[in-house]
DNA sequence: TTTTGTGAAATGATTCACAGCC
DNA sequence: GGCTGTGAATCATTTCACAAAA
């Protein structure tokens, strides 16, 4: 494979792997083979050891990877090795949710910033942030140096925020709602939607209903995760 | 194609285009082409026509589809021909947050119980609903017919929940918690983890940073995706 | 003329299988 | 003996390009 691409795929494993190893390296376990990987993260041992391969030569023939060097080149791999400011726009109920979920508690990534345009949210106090107006968004963002944002809002107000988002310098969002967003080139946008993951499982159940029994047909991506198709 | 088999690229994007068809149906725009509604949903109109074949013949060589009778058979097809009862399994704040959300306005899903082995949260009023302690779910998932789940937990308890929801029966799981989880063949999971996600976000970020400033470089799974939910 | 539906080609991803190293 | 890393094979998905339909 070219040096310098890791496909998309490989990188959707790569938050699989971290979530592996975290879980191993707790359990002072390593090294590990990419047979105990595949157990522990769900994913094929050759598929961990091609994806491996893509960030370097990383094992030890005969007896594996060692768990802390591993979850070292991993992280570092997607960025972790600093950390990440990152803006929500949208403070309902979701946002609020997301401000205190726990992907926010191990501080690679800091909510720096929260807007909403509903002047009733404006004020509110987020830890020791406030909610600010879409007017502040703009000088915000330059000057904390915001690239990530996450969009909580209602449906029709979400092409707003990524315009505004995209113009002020942010160049990957996190959709949460439902609608398919227009970005330019270069920008990466992730969505995540209840609606659609729910349709998948019923579409799973309908499958199972309608045609026959087989308890093995099996429908879904694999990506354990989000997204898209492919999947995600 | 063999019949009763559609890929799992083809089901992630069945959502997609409801959501597009949605909107086009809304402004009473119909027929619609492969060519509009990839302007619309962001997939290519060659996938579009393909997907659609797999449904059946369904448009007009020369004119297009129609948008409702599209909208119908696709809709038909991911089973939202019925409603869902849906179990909740966590009642924290991102559970409290997904029982308000949009997903659930439709109709086609409903949540029909929620469970939370917290004292403190058993007996809380949801709707129409309170908060059940998990001794009562194996009764509850069988009387209700429930078959899809959502888990909405701490991570340490998410295999916990999914182990008895499997158990009593359901089949379907759309998993919140960051963890991998592990369930018998037959079992559909979908993950949505707001980790996973922002580090592939991050992960862009570190490229765009490390690798020349190519603004083309394109990660990411390419799925335009969109999903869930506003923030009302 | 417009647009679908689909073989055929191209691209992408996964698995196999084994040489080489510890 | 055990396990990695990888070329080759397999499998899946996407795109191309065009014949047939309206």
């Amino acid at each position: 494979m070219k040096p310098g691409r890791i496909s998309p795929s490989t990188v959707a494993r790569l938050p699989i792997y971290i979530k592996g190893l975290q879980v191993l390296a707790r359990a002072g376990e390593s090294p590990v083979s990419s047979e105990r990987l595949a157990q522990v993260t769900g994913v094929g041992a050759p598929r961990i050891r091609r994806d491996l391969s893509y960030l370097g030569a990383l094992g030890t023939p005969g007896v594996g990877y060692d768990v802390k060097e591993l979850l070292g080149v991993i992280s570092r791999c997607v960025g972790l090795s600093r950390s990440w400011p990152v803006a929500l726009a949208g403070y309902g109920s979701l946002g609020a949710a997301l401000t205190v979920y726990g992907g926010f508690a191990d501080r690679n990534f800091q909510v720096a910033a929260v807007f909403d345009s509903d002047p009733r949210r404006i004020g509110l106090k987020v830890g020791d942030l406030e909610v600010l107006p879409p007017a502040r968004l703009p000088a915000i963002i330059k000057e904390k140096e915001i690239s990530i944002a996450i969009i909580a809002s209602q449906a029709d107000s979400a092409q707003y925020w990524a315009d505004m988002l995209v113009k002020a310098g942010v160049t990957s969002l996190l959709n949460f709602a439902p609608v398919t967003l227009r970005v330019p080139r270069g920008v990466e946008v992730r969505s995540v939607d209840l609606t659609s993951e729910i349709q998948m499982l019923s579409f799973h159940e309908t499958m199972k209903r309608t045609n026959g029994t087989s308890g093995s047909l099996h429908i879904g991506d694999g990506r354990h995760l989000s997204d898209s198709m492919g999947d995600k």
